[in-house]
DNA sequence: CATAGCCGCCTTTTT
DNA sequence: GGCGGCTATG
């Protein structure tokens, strides 16, 4: 079997497949089959006699994962390797060493709003204010330090400064909470696991030797504590095989570093390199813009985009008037395609903000074009998922205060904040859990009658439930949602809440195939299994990909994916490069947001439409929009019109007309004031004001016409 | 204690 | 322009 699958395979695929032994880096362009060589390759160990067990593949979503694993088994490798994202690894790693981790097993996975919460009240608890020190910066800047493996006590030692030494402590009380509750964020799975492997050399060999072959896709997105993980995993035998492109690396925001894939060579010195730069993807006209746009990044190593399909249809640039005729342009588009015979399934658009995708919906809803929203973790946060969540979560993890908090009034049983308050006293004073306080309700004096009642009442359910903990978590889900009352209340409101009922039993349904996915494996704890893996469920993997849907997503979400027709709308200044990132002072987020356009072209393979708006709404304001410097990377005459060249311009755009126009974030000189900021522009015609930050720190609002700017 | 209504906040990308 | 949190009222 194994020659016939070589003879599918380029000279270079050939090498990257049958490289056994030792480090080995893939550096792969788009479209370059990359996917393709790593399943070969687990396909090709199973064959050289590799027990599947021993191998792990990390990728990059768990979609990634579920398709790498059937396409495997599709090519005739037993099933049995371990396929799953680094969170997913570093969950079971941390559940079985949970000794070693220093935590409990049964921890919960806090995402986003969890953590909101928590370090919400770690601020509250240091007395500090919540405007100066914004829960989402400090979350950030948490999630920076985890990212970079400075746990507390490191940090608390190299603080010098006022506003370190006061995250320093934000940071001590958020971990502290999150022990309290038996919660990990996202960070913490790797950072835990990071620690873990550095300091139990014993369980790094007990690892290294389960998996004895270690793949991990999108290495260029990997950041410290992944690169950690990996590095610790794969040095007891050197069995690591690296694969990505440093051009589509998309993810520094959140600590990636690109250095882990150019380092590769350093960090494994008998490494073998093997360079995949034939595109099988692209026609070649799309190629050459794709080219044409990367080649701008100083910041790279050079590398040749080759062809091996010849060109085909213009790439097209449409010039919009403003977002709704952007995107009913689209619409329009797609409805051409498919009346030429191309199905909705192989047709994506891409945006740079979740927001965006409103309006295109809007359009195709007029134009009855089916569509589907890529964004799976919505689904789970949604008001009544996250409510039985919470109750599930409460039955495997009792510590966990915030979902018991949210389930202790919902639905509405008469226990309000005062009692809240009063157990909370009780449980801080005896040093016992909330939920334990709530079980010695009896003894809590100022508590009337009633209400302990109530709160015994609660109590009582919760251990009904727990009697089922051991079961299938569909039935349970079902049980919890009726027992609990929340059936009632939706059922007893209007027609709305329709959907919420729809949206728990789409719920129960999932959670049935989960029971029915894991029957045979022996687990002590399924529900607990189950709620840890849909806290790790990402926008992509709510994508599907059998239904014959226009794809509508991120360009991050992009990532990985193909189609045949690719739509990019909003290429302007302030929305690809982004107005919040720092585009215009720091050359490496500009060339980040240059990669994430790279990506969102190379995924086309045949139809290219790349659009703007001359004018957006942005909160509630018509702006007159700049088109995004990208678009003139491209190497496309953009006043080109008519059908003859390789590219065509749908509509001609008077870039000329009236006075000039500015955009958050551009930088600008002023005769006297110097250089500064464009902080806003309001646009008034002939009578626009702008809003600039000077370099000297002074910010002055001046009227358009006298000002007398100059752009930078 | 529940509810409605208001104010003020934020709006990049995500495992 | 949308959501969450807070306050005033029932």
């Amino acid at each position: 079997m194994h020659d016939i699958l070589s003879q599918q395979l380029t000279a270079s695929q050939r090498k990257a497949v049958s490289h056994i032994e030792g480090p080995l880096l893939v550096l792969a362009g788009p479209g370059s089959g990359k996917t393709r060589v790593i399943t070969y390759r687990i396909a090709a160990l199973i064959n050289s006699g590799v027990q599947p067990h021993n191998i792990c593949a990390i990728t990059f979503t768990n979609k990634a994962a579920d398709e790498m694993r059937q396409r495997a088994v599709a090519l005739g490798a037993s099933a049995g390797a371990h396929i799953s994202t680094f969170h997913s690894l570093c969950v079971r790693i941390l559940r079985r060493y949970a000794d070693n981790a220093g935590i409990n097993p049964n921890f919960s996975i806090y995402d986003e709003s969890d953590q909101a919460r928590c370090v919400k009240q770690a601020v509250k608890d240091c007395e500090l204010d919540a405007t100066n020190f914004s829960p989402a910066r400090m979350l950030e800047a948490i999630s920076a330090l985890k990212n970079n493996l400075v746990d507390v006590d490191r940090f608390k030692s190299s603080a010098e400064d006022f506003f370190s030494k006061t995250l320093a402590k934000i940071y001590a009380h958020y971990q502290h909470i999150l022990a309290e509750r038996n919660g990990l964020d996202f960070d913490d799975l790797l950072m835990k696991t990071a620690f873990l492997l550095q300091s139990y050399p014993d369980v790094c060999c007990q690892l290294a030797d389960r998996f004895k072959f270690l793949l991990i896709d999108e290495y260029q997105d990997t950041n410290h504590a992944q690169y950690v993980i990996a590095k610790a995993l794969a040095s007891p035998h050197g069995n690591i095989c690296a694969t990505g492109d440093p051009d589509q690396s998309i993810y520094r925001w959140r600590g990636a570093d690109i250095r882990n894939i150019l380092d590769f060579e350093n960090d494994w010195p008998d490494a073998t390199i093997v360079k995949l730069e034939e595109n099988f993807r692209s026609t070649a006209n799309i190629l050459e813009l794709a080219d044409n746009l990367i080649s701008f990044n100083q910041n790279r190593k050079e590398k040749k985009l080759i062809p091996t399909k010849p060109s085909g249809k213009d790439v097209v640039v449409s010039v919009c008037e403003d977002e709704i005729e952007e995107a009913k342009t689209v619409a329009l588009c797609v409805k051409e395609l498919t009346d030429q015979g191309a199905s909705l399934k192989d047709i994506a658009v891409f945006y740079r903000v979740n927001a965006m995708s409103r309006l295109l919906e809007e359009a195709f809803i007029r134009n009855k074009i089916p569509y589907q929203v890529v964004r799976g973790v919505e689904f789970y946060s949604r008001k009544e998922i996250r409510d039985v969540l919470a109750y599930l979560k409460v039955l495997v993890n009792p510590n966990d205060e915030i979902a018991l908090l949210r389930i202790i009034n919902t639905p509405a049983r008469g226990i309000g904040k005062t009692t809240i308050d009063k157990v909370r006293d009780y449980a801080a004073k005896n040093r016992i859990g909330f939920l334990d306080a709530i079980k010695k309700a009896e003894h809590i004096d100022s508590l009337s009658k009633v209400t302990k009642t109530k709160l015994t009442g609660f109590v009582n359910m919760i251990e009904q439930f727990r009697m089922d903990l051991t079961g299938k978590v569909a039935p349970l889900a079902e049980r919890v949602f009726v027992e609990s009352g929340l059936a009632a209340v939706l059922k007893a409101r209007g027609i709305k809440e329709q959907d919420a009922l729809k949206n728990i039993k789409e719920l129960i349904k999932g959670a049935a195939e989960y029971d029915e996915r894991v029957v045979g494996t022996v687990h002590e704890l399924l529900l607990l299994d189950y709620l840890q893996q849909i806290s790790l469920f990402s926008d992509v993997d709510g994508y599907d990909t059998s239904s014959d849907r226009v794809a509508l997503m991120t360009l991050h979400a992009a990532k990985g994916l193909e189609f045949e027709n690719v739509f990019i709308v909003g290429v302007e200044d302030g929305l690809l490069p982004h107005a919040k990132t720092d585009a215009y002072n720091d050359e490496n987020e500009l060339e980040e947001e240059r990669r994430l356009f790279f990506v969102g072209i190379t995924r086309a393979k045949t139809g290219l439409f790349i659009s703007y708006a001359k004018y957006r709404t942005i909160r509630g304001q018509m702006l007159r929009t700049i088109p995004s410097q990208f678009l003139f990377e491209l190497g496309i005459d953009l006043t080109e019109t008519g059908q003859g060249g390789k590219s065509q311009v749908a509509e001609t755009d008077d870039l000329s007309d009236a006075a000039p126009h500015f955009t958050a974030g551009q930088r600008v000189r002023h005769k006297s004031f110097g250089t500064g900021r464009v902080k806003e522009f309001i646009d008034m015609g002939e009578n626009s004001v702008v809003v600039v930050e000077f370099n000297t720190g002074q910010t002055k609002s001046l009227m358009v016409k006298y000002a007398d700017l100059s752009t930078i």
